[in-house]
DNA sequence: TATATTATATAGATAATCTATATATGGAGG
DNA sequence: CCTCCATATATAGATTATCTATATAATATA
């Protein structure tokens, strides 16, 4: 299942790199507009995004500035790139591509045809 | 994301159980129409299969039982238990809710509300 | 005899996500 | 004042789904 392996179980990147497209946003920030914009459903966890932002900035799809809060600590803010438009486009295509064959196989089963 | 866990990182065991849905199968057979049924975007591997469906039953969610096939090796059918439509139909209600607030965020991007 | 197709199986690797933990700041409650 | 909670980032280690590679065996075909 290759396209699997590389969107579905990673669709979490798909959802990081969409709410990116709307403008920079740091990675506390991203956790709770994950959860509203999904109706509460996704309850992305710190320890999986953090490590999943330092590998997007590593693969040059975001990039990284810090700036300090009014209050707390200082928010390390992130950028899409080019890159990381183009890489967001096509796991869009491909979450589309998965999403309908699951479907397609969910449907077909009890056929009258 | 428990919901990934346990099925969309998992929907192979929903698209597996889907296709017991319509009656009695063996291995061999399921990955050629998952293949077909999904328009040649899903190439289930044996090694991904077999040891699936070892642990479907383990679970209780298929029975298996051997059949001699007109020529070749014989053929070790798999059939959906009582249980295992109630799984079913639990894995269809969450791959919805998944697929829908995944379709929500990538919809949700570009809003002029 | 070699190779391809059908058919099942297991071992080991890869990678996405989780849990648990650590850090630091500031506000609120006792 | 001290403790707890929310904000905010980070890393280590575990879990697990899926993959690749390999083994087996029967039969048809070249």
């Amino acid at each position: 299942m290759e396209l699997d392996r590389s969107l579905v179980s990673g669709s979490m990147a798909l959802l990081v790199l969409k709410l990116l497209e709307d403008g920079d946003k740091y990675g506390y920030e991203m956790i709770e507009e994950l959860k509203r914009r999904s109706d509460d459903t996704f309850h992305l966890k710190a320890g999986t995004l953090y490590p999943l932002l330092h590998g997007l900035e590593e693969k040059g799809l975001v990039t990284a500035y810090e700036q300090e809060a009014a209050a707390g600590k200082p928010r390390r803010y992130y950028r899409l790139t080019k890159s990381g438009k183009d890489a967001l486009r096509q796991k869009e295509e491909a979450w589309n591509a998965y999403a309908g064959a699951v479907m397609h196989v969910l449907k077909g089963g009890a056929c009258f045809g």
